[in-house]
DNA sequence: TTGTAGGCGTTATCAA
DNA sequence: TTGATAACGCCTACAA
C-alpha cells in the first residue's frame, strides 16, 4: 500500500497525532525539537496530508475561490491574473475553476463553498440568468465581475463590477458616426445573450438613433449559438457571411477585439483595405490589438481597475464593511489605424 | 447554521442516511418510491453533498487531472480542450488545474492525488527538472504534454507526448536559409530554459552550421526571466531590444508565434517592410498568426493530435496496456506572407 | 429493501 | 507540552 498517513508518521515519531498535526500546522504549543523532528521524518517520508480530510474537519479556510466561464476568452487573461495577486497579497489562496459553457456555475460555486470552505466566490464571465432560488443558497459573500446585468432585471443579492457596456458601446459606435460613417456594420452575440452581449448591441442601436440613422438588419451579424465564441475564426467566418450578403458599409464594429481581428483578415482577403475603404473597431481592450496592423481602435475596458474593485469589494464583504451593489468604471477609447474619416 | 447534510435528508424523509446515499449514487437495492421521494426532497431543500467526506471515504474516483503550467500561453487553449473533450468521452471527469511559474507542478500532484483519488495525470507545459526522488512518488500512471527532455537527460517514468522541437526549429531555419538568408535574429527563451526553449534554440544554431552561416551573439535575444513570457509584449519589447543593437538582419525567427506577432509590430513601428526587407517567422500554428496581417509563417504543432494521443497514452497506462515512453509527432511548416526570398 | 455501525484522515477539545 | 478522543459528512459492509 501507498497511503501513508498522519498515523504513521506519529508511530515513525514515537509521539501521538496530534502532536504531528501541531507540527504541520505551525502551532506554537509545541516543543521546538520535536517539531523539528516531525517535520524532517515528514520530508525524509514524502507524507502528503489529505485535503479531503482537512477540507472535512476545517472549520473554515483562507480560501475563495475565482469561477471563469470562458476561459479561453483572451480578455480574461489579465483580469485573472489581477485577481489572483490581490487575493493572494490578502494572504488567501484562490481557487480558479473553469465553467463549462453549459455548466452552472452557482451549482459549481456551491459544491466548492461546502467542500473547500470557502470564505467567498469571484464570478468573471458569468450571465445574470440566475434563478434567486439558487443565489439564496449562497450564503458566503459573491460578486459578479465583468458581467452586467440588464436594468430591469433584479439584484442577485452579490456585487457587480463592469463598465457600463450599453454607454461603452455607445460611445464607441457614436465616435463612427462621427467619422461620416451611417453604414456601420456590427458583430455580436447570438440574439438570446441576455447580457453583456445585448447590452452592447443596445447600445449599437442607441447610437445608430441618436444620429438619425435607420437601423438595418441585414448590417447585423449574430453569432451562431454553439459555433462561434468570441474569437479570431469566428470574427472572420461572420464577415464573411456579411461579405456575402453584397450590403453596402464603409465600418465595422465589432463587440470584440478579437472578432475584429478576424474581421480584418477577412476583409483584407475580400480586397478591402482598412481604414481607407472600411473602418474596423472593437471592444476590450486587448494587447493583441494594440500589436496588430493596422492596429485596432477599440474601447479599452480598465481590467485592472475592475480586477482590484473586485476583490476589494469582496473583501468588504467577507468582512463586513461597507459596500457598493454595483460599481460600475469608465472605458477608454483608444483610436488606432484601423479607423478613419468616412471617405 | 445552513449545513444541511444527508442527516437532516434522512431525518425529513423518514429513512436512515444510507438509504439517502442509495438515492443518491443511483443504487438499485432501493424502492423506486422511496428513492422518488428522497430525491425530491434533496431538490426542495437544496443539499448539496460534501465533495471531502465523498473523496475522504471513496477508494476511486473516474477522474483524472490536468495540470497546466503557463495557460496563459494561447498555444495550449486548443490542447486543453481537445483533451477535455478526450476525457469526457472516456465517461471519466477532468480536473483541470493551473500551475503557477514558480509552483511545483509535482507537489501538486501528489496532493491532488490523495485529495480526489485521482487515476491519472497529465502535465502540460512543465518542465523536465523533476527530482527523480518526487516523481517516484507518483504512484499513478502519468504524461508530459507538449515539453519535450533534452537527450540525455533521464526517463522520468511517464510518457511524454510532443513534437520534436529541435528537428521543427531546425526546419524552419532551414528554411529561412534556403530563402537566401543568412542573418537570420531570433527571439527565444531565457538562458536557463533547458526544456523546448533550448532545443529550439539548438535547432536554430544547428540549421546555420548546416549551411556554413557563422553563428552571431548578437543576433539572439533572449527573454528576460521574470519579465518576458511568450506573449505579444514580449515579442515586441524584445525586437525593440534587437533592434537597438544596429545589427543587420534580413529575417526574424521568433520561437513562438505570439512573439512573432510582436516582432511584427516591432519592426513595421521602426519602419521595416515585411517580407520585404525583413522575413519574420513563428513557432506553433496558432490561429491569431493566420489572421494577422501578414500572415504568419509558422511551424505548426498537430495540437490535436498531440491532445488525442495525450488522452490516449495515459489511459493505456492506466488500463495497463502496451504503452510507447516517448510519441513525436511531425510539425507542419506552414508558409504565409510573412516570409519571401532573401532580395 | 432498509437500518446500524464503523471508518476514511484530519483537526480540535479536553485532560493530563 | 503532549496524548486520547470525539467529531467532520459520507459510504458501505453487514445485519435485519
Amino acid at each position: 500500500m501507498d497511503a501513508v498517513t498522519i498515523k504513521d508518521i506519529a508511530k515513525e515519531c514515537g509521539v501521538s497525532v496530534s502532536t504531528v498535526s501541531r507540527a504541520m500546522n505551525g502551532h506554537r504549543d509545541i516543543n521546538q525539537k520535536t517539531r523539528e523532528k516531525i517535520l524532517e521524518v515528514i520530508a525524509r517520508s514524502g507524507y502528503v496530508p489529505n485535503n479531503s480530510a482537512r477540507n472535512l474537519k476545517r472549520l473554515e479556510s483562507r480560501a475563495v475561490a475565482l469561477l471563469v466561464k470562458g476561459m479561453d476568452n483572451m480578455f480574461f487573461q489579465d483580469i485573472i491574473d489581477v485577481i489572483e495577486k490581490e487575493i493572494h497579497d490578502r494572504k488567501y489562496s484562490c481557487i480558479l475553476q473553469r465553467v463549462e459553457e453549459n455548466e452552472d456555475e452557482v451549482d459549481l460555486a456551491l459544491e466548492l463553498v461546502k467542500e473547500k470552505k470557502l470564505q467567498g466566490i469571484i464570478f468573471l464571465g458569468g450571465k445574470f440568468d440566475h434563478p434567486q432560488e439558487s443565489l439564496r443558497r449562497l450564503t458566503v459573500p459573491f460578486v459578479m465581475s465583468t458581467s452586467q446585468r440588464r436594468s430591469g432585471l433584479p439584484s442577485c443579492g452579490g456585487g457587480s463590477i463592469s463598465v457600463d457596456n450599453e454607454k461603452e458601446s455607445f460611445r464607441m459606435v457614436d465616435y463612427l458616426c462621427r467619422l461620416g460613417h451611417s453604414k456601420i456594420a456590427i458583430l455580436t452575440a447570438a440574439p438570446d445573450d441576455e447580457s453583456i452581449g445585448r447590452l452592447r448591441f443596445d447600445g449599437y442601436r442607441t447610437a445608430l438613433a441618436s444620429h438619425g440613422i435607420p437601423y438595418e438588419r441585414e448590417l447585423v451579424v449574430c453569432m451562431e449559438p454553439g459555433r462561434d465564441k468570441y474569437n479570431f475564426a469566428s470574427g472572420y467566418r461572420m464577415t464573411r457571411r456579411l461579405l456575402e450578403r453584397r450590403k453596402e458599409f464603409s465600418a465595422l464594429y465589432a463587440t470584440s477585439d478579437t472578432l475584429a481581428l478576424g474581421a480584418c483578415r477577412a476583409l483584407k482577403d475580400a480586397g478591402i483595405r482598412i481604414p481607407e475603404e472600411c473602418s474596423v473597431a472593437g471592444f476590450d481592450g486587448l494587447d493583441a490589438g494594440k500589436y496588430y496592423i493596422p492596429s485596432l481602435t477599440t474601447l479599452e475596458q480598465p481590467a485592472k481597475e475592475i480586477g482590484r474593485a473586485t476583490v476589494s469589494q469582496l473583501f468588504r464583504r467577507i468582512e463586513k464593511k461597507e459596500i457598493r451593489e454595483e460599481m460600475i468604471f469608465e472605458g477608454n477609447l483608444i483610436v488606432r489605424e484601423s479607423t478613419s474619416q468616412y471617405q
